[in-house]
DNA sequence: AAATAAGTTGACACCTGTGTCAGCTTATAT
DNA sequence: ATATAAGCTGACACAGGTGTCAACTTATTT
């Protein structure tokens, strides 16, 4: 619905060498924001979360989010187009270079370091595909669908070669998005069932061992 | 904050043999009400949805909801308490009495049976999960916990006598939540892997298939 | 130092949402 | 038929949300 309208700032050079920080106020209050919003919305919604919350968590006065942004769904927007990109990051060791084994494991552990590095972002596309997905573009959902069917083919070329056994490869791949999501996206279950206030590192381990575990001695001949 | 001031109607009964639905004009309304309300929070989130939709989509002028729930609050509290329900139905075949591969084959279909003929559960409980679980009560979390640790103990004790592999048994619960959730929670991404508009049956049984049929041989002795 | 662009702000207009209430209608009991 | 309780509803007061704007301050350029 809104335009994306870029508001350019006329980028210029300092004569003397560029004190670090203070620079590029534009930049900083942008990724100000985004930071701040980003949390909220992954716990309450994009409709639960007001400017003034935004506001407020970034520091600044309300009317001044508005000189940033025009709207409160440009920047939802803004990051849910960055999302897909840790999607992407660790599907890239499903690959044909490496052995069913390293591939499988390297995945689940790059995903759960994911999750634990950015449990905000994985929270919030959670919830946006929970939501149904609205604010992602076609363009987002077929690269995301091309990226996915690369790694059926992959899978699929394994099982033709006798490395795994054969199953359906698109479940085997929901199987471990859905397992190596739990963790973050259901915290509190999580604690509540690890018996522990907060999500260690160690957890995130546990978890990756257990489940590259289970599915690597369940897929391999 | 609000507290559960229920209106008692007066229960009377007529005379003659009771006609089907139009007695206890109460119970049906409340049951619309919380009927409609489930798929607008699954959806977006408690924030996100005004009574004036929820009164909508019950087919209720606003003010009427008014009459059957005093606050939004109420409503979503009601919804969540029924939740736990479907958790602990698919729980209980993992028991001492089964082996463990009745019982974690019959989990997995039982999970994916309560995902497939109740989704808009499914979602409302995993955004109020993903939300923090802020309407959880404290009695509903420990409940939910004693469950779990049933569980524990059961494939603990099966690791013990060698019917199942060593592994940590929090996170193969985990594993199987997770897993056995993906389909309906994240059903855009689901349907564009499965590259179908909608999920079939079909698509919820390979789920179940594969899931049991990885984490069995992924266990199994 | 003067001019110009970038950044900041309080106040405004407008909309949507919540919860309440008095008074209405319909059903049930006597 | 009349009384009484249950159910329904339009209108209201209030709180909070969105997006805009003119005027102000601060930084940068010339």
């Amino acid at each position: 619905m809104g335009e994306g309208s870029e508001k350019a700032p006329a980028k210029t050079r300092r004569g003397r060498g560029a004190e670090a920080g203070d620079e590029r106020i534009r930049e900083r209050n942008t990724r100000a924001i985004l930071r701040a919003s980003a949390e909220l919305f992954a716990e309450k919604g994009y409709e639960g979360v007001s400017m003034l919350q935004i506001a407020k968590a970034t520091g600044l006065p309300r009317a001044n989010v508005y000189y940033y942004f025009d709207t409160k769904e440009d920047i939802y927007r803004a990051l849910i187009s960055e999302l897909i990109h840790g999607w992407e990051l660790a599907l890239r060791h499903i690959s044909p270079e490496n052995s069913p084994e390293q591939a499988l494991t390297a995945y689940v552990h790059a995903k759960l370091d994911y999750a634990r590095l950015h449990p905000i972002q994985s929270r919030l596309f959670a919830s946006e595909i929970l939501g149904g997905a609205k604010f992602l573009t076609r363009r987002d959902r077929d690269y995301m669908h091309a990226l996915t069917r690369e790694r059926v083919l992959v899978l699929e070329q394994w099982m033709a070669e006798g490395h795994i056994r054969k199953v359906d490869a698109r479940h085997l791949l929901m199987l471990l998005w859905g397992a190596t999501q739990f963790l973050s996206l259901s915290e509190p279950l999580a604690c509540d069932t690890l018996e522990t206030g907060t999500l260690r590192p160690a957890d995130f381990d546990a978890a990756a061992r257990t489940i590259s575990g289970i599915v690597l001695s369940g897929v391999l001949l």
